[in-house]
DNA sequence: TACATTGCTAACCAACCAGTCATTAAGAAT
DNA sequence: ATTCTTAATGACTGGTTGGTTAGCAATGTA
């Protein structure tokens, strides 16, 4: 009662609300702040439930713990991307080199620049702690994510663009780049002194430059 | 008594010995071990202690903190070795592709390919939840690295070898894939299902090639 | 052997946290 | 208004940890 009192009184009044529905999507975005923010391990549960505003009972009444938690913030914001993108590259028109450039440039903005690149982050950082959830990424995002740049490799090589590249490895040389990006950019990119030497655009198109027409002298297209 | 008698009836008898010049290395001997298989967050002093054959008593004897540890053990191990390297590098004889293949390939065998790989690695995962060590990297680490490597492209573009190329954004795409590297082989990598799929030695070559020639068709010297 | 120095240890503290469960109350049905 | 279902709660459990300190014992000295 004293309780209901103060509460009443005071600005908000934190009622017990019932919305059986809304609650996971409350959750999972909650989640996906506070992970991308601190990691998996450094992250309370207790934490994201209050910033979804309920108790933390009530996280685990739809979360089985915190790993299934976090499975489901993966799933939502990555795995059930790749069946657009896919659709999106195999009805690419232009050059492979366009595509490759449209590929990383496009991968910037609807991941790199947002908050979900500190998944990625997340899960390189601490695979080690977390073998089961390093294998949960790599068959549902690493695995579809490298077969889609390979795609763009090959086509590149099967048209004569390319030369005959051993795609298979080169698709490391085109993902490494992104992968340290969003490393930089939710760790050493995070504090103030680095922040402002790394411009990612800029980082993003050198790198592509590079990848297409290296270093030594010649005329670029 | 009991403890003694079993003690020296069981194989062990864990004398406790007096010697405070070996505590230091074998306490940071068994820090680099447990930080770079655990990371900073992870690793308990007590088993620190306990794999360098004291308490935890002792160990705060010698280090302040937990923070001051980790900070000796990258002094040790990577931030003493700068004076030598930036020796080898200005007396550097050779073409200036061979010294960036050099460089790389000389990288990977004194500390790439060692457990010391693991610092960077950890350094990069846990800067967001410890900003003084990242600080502390950041100045004892990454900006004498960082200068090495731009030294040799700024040879390059000089000497006439490479186009006329913004250094101190080429830095970064050469650094990049190493830094991938080092993060991969300590997260994913340790992973047994993605092992082998990347292979490091061919990594930095391809590398290489791709930074001095690209991917379009032409002949390599 | 007696004594002094000091490296070393074990016990301790305060704080922290994932996950559980008995209890409470919101909202629908009657 | 009363009853019933179940979403929501928060105290609790069993466990963890960085760091401190009083006192013990290994070594040197006389």
């Amino acid at each position: 009662m004293p309780e209901t009192l103060y509460q009443t009184l005071t600005e908000q009044a934190p009622k017990r609300e019932r919305r059986k529905e809304s609650r996971p999507g409350e959750l999972l975005d909650a989640a996906l702040d506070l992970f991308v923010e601190k990691g998996f391990s450094a992250t309370r549960v207790e934490e994201v439930a209050a910033r979804a505003g309920v108790s933390k009972g009530t996280l685990f009444l739809y979360f089985q713990s915190k790993e299934d938690l976090f499975k489901a913030v993966v799933r939502e914001n990555i795995a059930n991307q790749f069946p657009g993108w896919n659709e999106e590259f195999n009805t690419f028109q232009g050059s492979s080199a366009d595509m490759l450039r449209y590929a990383l440039m496009t991968w910037w903005e609807r991941i790199g620049k947002t908050r979900v690149s500190g998944i990625t982050k997340l899960v390189i950082s601490e695979a080690q702690n977390f073998p089961e959830i390093a294998h949960f990424y790599e068959e549902e995002v690493i695995k579809p994510g490298n077969a889609l740049i390979r795609g763009i490799l090959d086509r590149g090589v099967n048209s004569g663009e390319f030369r005959a590249l051993d795609t298979e490895q080169a698709v490391h040389a085109v993902v490494a780049p992104m992968i340290f990006l969003m490393m930089w950019k939710h760790s050493m990119g995070a504090c103030a002194a680095s922040a402002n030497i790394m411009d990612p655009e800029q980082f993003i198109h050198m790198q592509v430059d590079l990848l297409l027409f290296g270093m030594t002298q010649q005329n670029h297209p």
